[in-house]
RNA sequence: GCCCAGAUGGUGGAAUUGGUAGACACGAGGGACUUAAAAUCCCUUGACCAUUGCGGUCGUACGGGUUCGAGUCCCGUUCCGGGCACCA
């Protein structure tokens, strides 16, 4: 009896061999290079892992076996973002409370990741909800509240050195991110109240306080941050959002802007997520141009991209919600004013954001061109936001699409300003072509300014420079990245570490971290936004004992309120990977010597929906550790890996129209049907198990069905995975029928890693029988060991060789899904040559030891190893097997193969060619022509062109 | 609208980066073994023509170009996916 693969077996002996050896828990140990290969780690969610969940995991798992077996020193840890809205909403769904069903999901996780036998050093699990770990994020949090972003240096500084220089100077000379430009002296700033600096200090700090529009969800019950918002509703339930202003806590992430836009071109990221991150962050360079209005001494800002259009410019426009329309709105005109003001307030931000119709009032005053001296109308208008540059624009409506359409509307005129640009029916809004009427004939302009002639990106620097020099304005960047907003209404979330005294937010200290989540009955969020932290009787701040006292006793002279809001979701996931690196430190975030060894990570994997959020945040709050010395690089993850997500195969069975009658997929156009997703788990290979389809729900216990072929065949479509779909495949189902190593391979084989493609269970029996075959290759007929002490021969070793090259060659590029063919090709080789040498065996073990880690253990040890394959060598390539001393060559003649010849591996070009022009098969191509090229290319090609003679 | 990525059999996908397109696998069809089934093994499988036998032509979304030679490089077009978007 041949031996079997018992997987079930195999892989249950291994996942206990490797507690007890504890084969993947790791130390720093400098003796051997570091890796640090990371996978985004996952929300916890109620509904388990489906198979699209490993994809990422089983790709880096791939990786991290296989950088250990080349020396490194992995760390791949694995831990649970456990706080947050996914987690919260599944609690509120589910009636439960989060702390209970967080922790049964994170069990339940555990389980299924487990018997997909990952090397996760779990010693350093960590979870964003455990006390233990938000401490870090609560001091985080403390260090940017205690810090600003000083531009000279393009670094965070201590707010220390910010009050010592206002004590000083004032903010003269002050070049720090700030929310709005403030101007005071130093004695201003000494005669300041203490709630008064605190307000002012707001204006510095990397994490503040600010009364700022934000993106209002009722239906969570909460605010969300900019990346939370899709299309002007929640990214989580598709619920309205609406702008409010309120007070939060936000982090100035904008201060960071040109450094998380600079760092891009430093990691080794794809192009489309660099790509995406460029959008976001949005830098773009223009200039910033003082506008005196008329007859008022009255003057405000406006920013542009296209300096060189200012001889163009016919009107101005404010946005609606700008401080200037009050100051600029005329008598005359206030009550229209006020009418489209109220318009405006009407509008949600969905709205705005679909309908593009052109409104807008004028009024009432005319701001003057600083170049031409023009007097032009200022207007308001919805299409101007608020947020961006400085909430006012000066209209080209030649260049600009948007402003033409507002011109059209209102009958203002339009001046071209490049050679041969048509406005008569559209703007011409590229930046190509010559700059004329700048100024326009028989006019003057600002000092005898002009830009006739030149390109239009020369003439944009040209006016740029002028309007510096002239002191009219200055070179501005702006970003469109805006501050993250830090709070959340909600209750299962990092509390912040922030009690009131008189109003002033002060930090709890250090020492007392964490600030621990208080027990609350009520934990549900509220539509009009009172924090469910409000329900916390436990949650007064004693700044004389430090502690936290019963919010009864508040006096506000020792005893103060404690800030009721949380943290966002991605607080808790902004700076994992450190934690990961020192993950029980009570003293410190990371130690300075575990900081210095695991340095950053070498390979991130995850999903490209974080790419707007979770990557930004957390690049941006490790530039912050960075700047306090924490973090020892400035980027956190160098190589970002981007799994494609693997979405569902429905299949439909088709109801004749009013009957329980089912019919083929082949014969249903024979009939009116309705197609009803069928659970793919009692469909194989597209046939419908009927039986199991009538047990399925109550109402198909009667169903009749209309065969072809005697097989009942479902239709199908490639849909998200999800419950509705009924498409769901469970990991642990393929886990007990094929085992771990066999579903591994196949989410491999698959296709690539980083593409989506839908999982397709007709494949994975072909990946099984691999196994089944290469398990064969290591025993005889009768079960026994087959491996021998024998001499590998030279075809043994070409097999061997060849796979070891290729496997080596696509694991680095993780192109794992062209080694399992190489694999297969090997396996049948060698089992043609009756391959039983150990020294072809032994080392092919290793080679599949990253893919299928239970087999290769099991193998691994009947031949005699005593120490996990883990620890093994990763097998070297000898390119001198792979040599050939015969090539096999094809012979085209004007570039088409007639036929191949074989010469000897070191036959010269002079002889190939005379024997492939004297070969018998040459003789009719040769008939009659003469040869005018001739090309040869070593190991590839001969190519004979031939003409006529 | 702007930016990014992509398009190869019935399907997933290969192709040493300019050198025999379709590896490998799935699916499908045929056969062997078997009382039967499962399992296993063998053959065929891009299209068209030829077929007692070698074989021929076309073919990598479409149209051009460069080249002895293009899935691969260049220009244009179409389609699908992703990001940003009254961002001045």
């Amino acid at each position: 009896m041949a031996k079997e693969y018992n997987f079930q077996e195999i892989e249950k002996k291994w996942h206990e061999q490797w507690t007890k050896w504890h084969t993947y828990e790791v130390g720093e140990d400098a003796s051997r290079p570091k890796y640090y290969v990371l996978n985004m780690f996952p929300y916890p969610s109620g509904a388990g892992l489906h198979v699209g969940h490993p994809l990422g995991y089983i790709a880096s798992d791939i990786y991290a076996r296989y950088k250990r077996l080349t020396g490194f020193n992995v760390l791949n840890p694995m831990g649970y973002d456990s706080y947050g809205l996914p987690a919260e909403q599944y609690a509120i769904q589910t009636g439960q409370h989060p702390e209970k069903t967080t922790y049964a999901n994170i069990d339940r996780y555990r389980e299924q990741l487990d018997k997909i036998g990952f090397c996760f050093d779990w010693s350093r699990e960590v979870r964003t909800c455990d006390p233990g770990y938000y401490k870090w994020t609560q001091w985080a949090f403390a260090k940017m509240f205690n810090s600003f972003f000083c531009k000279d240096c393009q670094k965070a500084k201590p707010i220390e050195t910010l009050i010592k220089y206002l004590e000083e100077n004032g903010t003269l000379g002050l070049n720090a991110a700030q929310g709005k430009e403030l101007n005071f002296t130093a004695e201003e700033w000494k005669a300041m109240s203490e709630q008064e600096k605190s307000q002012t200090l707001m204006n510095y700090r990397i994490a503040f306080l600010g009364e700022t529009m934000v993106n209002w969800c009722p239906k969570l019950g909460t605010v969300l941050a900019n990346d939370e918002v899709i299309d002007g509703v929640s990214e989580r339930g598709g619920y309205p959002v609406e702008q409010k202003k309120m007070r939060q806590w936000c982090l100035r992430v904008s201060a960071y802007a040109q450094r998380l836009l600079d760092g891009l071109q430093t990691i080794d990221w794809s192009d489309s997520i660099k790509e995406t991150q460029k959008n976001w962050i949005g830098r773009s360079e223009g200039a910033e141009v003082q506008i005196k209005v008329d007859g008022s001494d009255a003057d405000f800002t406006i920013f542009t991209t296209r300096a060189d259009t200012m001889f163009g410019v016919t009107f101005f426009v404010l946005a609606p919600e700008s401080e200037l329309v009050a100051k600029l709105t005329t008598e005359e005109q206030k009550a229209a004013v006020d009418e489209y003001l109220t318009y405006v307030k009407s509008r949600t931000e969905r709205e705005r954001m679909i309908d593009h119709t052109v409104t807008g009032v004028f009024s009432g005053s005319y701001g003057i061109n600083p170049i031409t001296g023009d007097k032009c109308p200022i207007y308001i208008a919805e299409y101007v936001l608020s947020g961006y540059g400085t909430g006012a624009i000066m209209a080209v409506p030649a260049h600009d699409s948007r402003d033409y359409a507002f011109a059209r509307h209102f009958d203002l005129p339009i001046i071209p300003l490049v050679e041969g640009a048509d406005v008569s029916e559209e703007s011409y809004d590229a930046k190509e072509g010559t700059v004329m009427n700048s100024p326009m004939e028989g006019k003057s302009s600002y000092k005898g300014f002009t830009l006739n002639g030149l390109s239009v990106k020369e003439a944009i620097e040209a006016t740029k420079k002028f309007v510096s020099e002239n002191g009219l304005g200055r070179v501005k960047v702006n970003f469109r990245l805006r501050d993250a907003i830090f709070s959340r209404q909600r209750y299962w979330g990092e509390p912040f570490p922030v009690y009131y005294k008189q109003g002033i937010p002060c930090m709890i200290p250090e020492e007392c971290l964490p600030l621990e989540l208080p027990q609350v009955e009520n934990f549900l969020p509220t539509e009009s936004g009172e924090p469910p932290l409000g329900n916390a009787q436990i949650w007064a701040w004693d700044e004389t004992n430090r502690k936290i006292v019963d919010k009864a006793l508040i006096d506000e002279k020792t005893i103060f309120p404690i800030e009721l809001f949380t943290m966002p979701g991605f607080a808790g996931s902004s700076a994992y990977y450190l934690r990961y690196m020192d993950p029980a430190n009570d003293n410190a975030l990371v130690s300075e010597n575990n900081s210095a060894y695991w340095q950053n990570v070498d390979l991130y994997v995850g999903g490209s929906e974080h790419a707007t959020g979770h990557l930004i945040y957390s690049r941006f709050w490790n530039k912050f550790l960075f700047d306090l010395g924490i973090s020892k690089k400035e980027e956190p993850f160098q190589k970002l890996i981007n799994q494609g997500m693997i979405q569902g195969r429905s299949n439909f069975v088709y109801r004749v129209k009013d009957t329980n009658t089912f019919v083929s997929l082949g014969l249903k156009g024979q009939y009116e049907t309705t197609p009803i997703h069928v659970d793919v788990n009692i469909v194989k290979n597209d046939v419908l198990d009927v039986d199991a389809f009538k047990a399925w729900r109550p109402e198909y216990e009667t169903a009749e069905f209309i065969l072809e072929d005697g097989k009942y065949i479902c239709g199908w479509a490639v849909e998200k995975m999800s419950k509705s779909m009924f498409n769901v495949v469970n990991p642990d189902m393929i886990v007990e029928k094929y085992g771990a190593d066999t579903l591994r391979l196949y989410e491999m084989f698959l296709g690539p890693v980083e593409q989506s493609k839908p999982w397709d269970t007709n494949g994975i029996d072909g990946c099984h029988r691999f196994l089944k075959k290469f398990w064969a290759l290591y025993w005889d007929k009768d079960g026994q060991l087959a491996a021998n002490d024998s001499e590998p021969t030279a075809e043994n070793l070409k097999s061997l060789h060849k796979l070891i090259k290729k496997v080596t060659a696509d694991i680095e590029v993780f192109s794992y899904n062209t080694s399992i063919p190489a694999f297969m090709v090997a396996t049948t080789e060698l089992g043609q040559q009756k391959c039983t040498s150990r020294a072809i065996l032994e080392p092919l073990a290793v080679l599949i030891a990253p893919f299928c880690p239970h087999i290769a253990e099991e193998l691994w040890e009947a031949l005699g190893n005593t120490t996990s394959v883990c620890d093994a060598q990763w097998p070297e390539l000898n390119e001198e097997f792979l040599v050939e001393d015969k090539v096999k060559m094809p012979i085209q003649f004007n570039g088409k193969v007639r036929f191949t010849m074989e010469f000897p591996a070191d036959a010269t070009k002079e002889s190939m060619i005379e024997a492939a022009m004297n070969a018998p098969e040459a003789a009719k191509f040769l008939k009659g022509m003469q040869v005018v090229k001739q090309i040869v290319v070593p190991g590839r090609i001969i190519n004979l062109v031939v003409k006529p003679e």
